[in-house]
DNA sequence: ATGGTTGTGCAAAACGTTTTGGATATCTAG
DNA sequence: CTAGATATCCAAAACGTTTTGCACAACCAT
């Protein structure tokens, strides 16, 4: 029986609208002030409140006149203190203004809400000091979890320490050697490899991939699964996942001379790298997808909004956040690891605008 | 002096990576567990950790060893029961998988964290249930504030209700006949005028304008200083933000016969709807801006990416959900309500490639 | 010697709940 | 009429901190 981490009851509506009165802030009620009124005990106020134990209905009804008359509504803290827990996770991420991690917070704040949790977002913009920080409230237990949707490579090893600890559940991005862990993460490999798959078809046999940092886990994981099922000749750039990246790289090999060993297709890791890829192209006189076939991976907003619009890998982000913090809840509540500790989520190929069969 | 709201002592790097243990949680080591051990009182612990009075060199080396040694970290709940506060505020959006949202709650969380406060996501989906559920937080003093960024218009009067009794701050919407509340907002009619003028310089003079919902105080004040900086005519028709809303209300008009009255130009109320009535337009055979030209208002991530790139107003997200939390924090820590408790933000028009002068 | 200061540490109260073991009165079954 | 059950409520402990008032010793200046 997890406690309700805060109080529903309505404010009543037609309570006077005091002006903006800071000075005149009173101690808000307590519930000894509320026995004290009803000429009760602290203990029944809470039976009454909690239906813990059973009380007088008459007493009952004139403690509940009271409650409403004071206003009375219980101090959460007082009460996670007391309980041990207070229903409040953490979500860390690295950037909220990332249309993928704010999808995937989404995810993870119905999924709290739907359980009466609340949740902290943690947002560390790849700031190491700064996640430490986080990590922080998790071990003075102001937080009763964690999910993590983090790859800062230096909070790896605290993490590991944090990890058989306390609750913790990672999102998106696999943490290498520990096993035991929640895991919830898309399926990127497949996602690699519907592209390769899709690029083969449309005659597609030579392909320059530009991927996202090597020591990303999920990246590697796109590269590797396309190589794979593409089976043609494979130029790889090693990029960072921003639209300057993208352009840059492609610009770079244009002016080398075109793209190497005469590439009909680009796939880049992300739909970052591959707007400013589709720029660069453009701008050196090329079209899309005539001259060549473009494919991103995550499917942002933008993507379906281009000129022409991006064939991309959707990327199950709400689902990411909502699983990984459903799984999370499960062992916080139940107490028990759940049955499924790993999840990959299914990704989809959104076939649109921006590929076509090789030129010839 | 607020208190810190987490532990922030790193976690000893050379301890042993446990395997992934729950049985084995045993409970933390406590205030008193640490002074017994080190053979002093829990005062003195406190003291030595505190700093708040001077304790003997020798006595704190022994204290501190003990904290190391044990792993001890002070409890941040009963640390925020005894201080009647927590470090920790809300913040109350519809919809955080909306860039413009997304962007506020990054400014929202960079100003939390820069003051040692910890920020609770509270996404509502535009329910006035799952509003109220979080409003409890507050009324419960799991929070410390509230920075509200909502328009759902049932929760209004509840509001008010809350407003005179605990920390709340406006964020993008106003809400009539609080006058004395804290306030941050972008310039929505500055907005609007600057597209006038700027249409206006091309030459426009009649224009399509496709508003959000009437009850909403922002959308109201674009609309207004549109009209009125246009200085020609315009035709108005209420949409709801959507990009389904500006596809569907100009495809309506040209299938009644055309833009009525010869409309050169569209403005939109946001870069959603814009979107919606460029795609109307281009299914239609016209091309933008050639036949019309088409604005938007919010300069979401794609309005650049999109073809043609959109000219659009660009709102400072960012510094609305910034402003808005320091202003509350401000009233919260200082207790004093800021020098200026009403912001509003300027804006700044993107002239991109999606207007240009009116055709003849 | 005396009074005041400084250094050092402790005990107890306070924060606001929930939970547990009784206590008292009333009822039920034999 | 009595033993046991039931209904009703309360006092006290517990959760883990910080803060406050005080005690004691040691030192200083008069």
């Amino acid at each position: 029986m997890t406690p309700e981490p805060y109080d529903t009851t309505p404010e009543p509506y037609d309570m006077a609208p005091e002006p903006y009165d800071r000075a005149a802030v009173r101690r808000p009620a307590s519930i000894k002030d509320v026995a004290a009124a009803a000429g009760v005990s602290a203990t029944t106020v809470s039976h009454v409140l909690s239906g813990n134990r059973p009380v007088n209905e008459h007493t009952a009804a004139r403690v509940r006149s009271v409650v409403n008359r004071l206003g009375y509504v219980p101090a959460s803290l007082a009460r996670s203190l007391q309980a041990g827990a207070t229903s409040v996770i953490g979500l860390l991420i690295p950037d909220i203004s990332n249309t993928f991690f704010a999808e995937l917070a989404k995810g993870a704040e119905d999924a709290a809400h739907d359980l009466g949790y609340g949740l902290i977002l943690c947002n560390t913009e790849f700031d190491a000091d700064r996640e430490d920080r986080y990590l922080g409230m998790i071990r003075s237990r102001f937080i009763d979890g964690m999910v993590y949707a983090s790859g800062s490579a230096p909070s790896r090893r605290r993490l590991e320490a944090l990890m058989g600890k306390f609750p913790i559940a990672l999102a998106d991005e696999e943490v290498e050697g520990l096993e035991g862990a929640l895991i919830a993460t898309a399926d990127h490999e497949a996602g690699g490899r519907l592209v390769g798959e899709h690029l083969r078809a449309l005659g597609h046999r030579r392909a320059l991939m530009l991927t996202g940092p090597r020591a990303l886990k999920s990246s590697n994981a796109r590269a590797n699964g396309f190589v794979r099922a593409f089976r043609g000749e494979v130029v790889e750039r090693v990029g960072d996942f921003k639209e300057t990246s993208g352009h840059g790289l492609v610009t770079d090999l244009l002016q080398d001379g075109g793209l190497p060993g005469g590439c009909t297709a680009v796939f880049a890791a992300n739909d970052l790298m591959a707007f400013g890829a589709l720029t660069a192209l453009r701008q050196a006189g090329l079209s899309v997808p005539e001259d060549i076939s473009v494919v991103g991976f995550d499917d942002i907003r933008a993507a379906s909004l281009a000129h022409p619009p991006l064939t991309t890998v959707h990327q199950p982000a709400y689902d990411v956040g909502r699983t990984a913090t459903a799984q999370l809840l499960q062992y916080v509540t139940r107490g028990e690891v759940p049955p499924a500790s790993r999840h990959t989520l299914p990704v989809e190929l959104k076939v649109r605008g921006s590929t076509a069969p090789a030129a010839r």
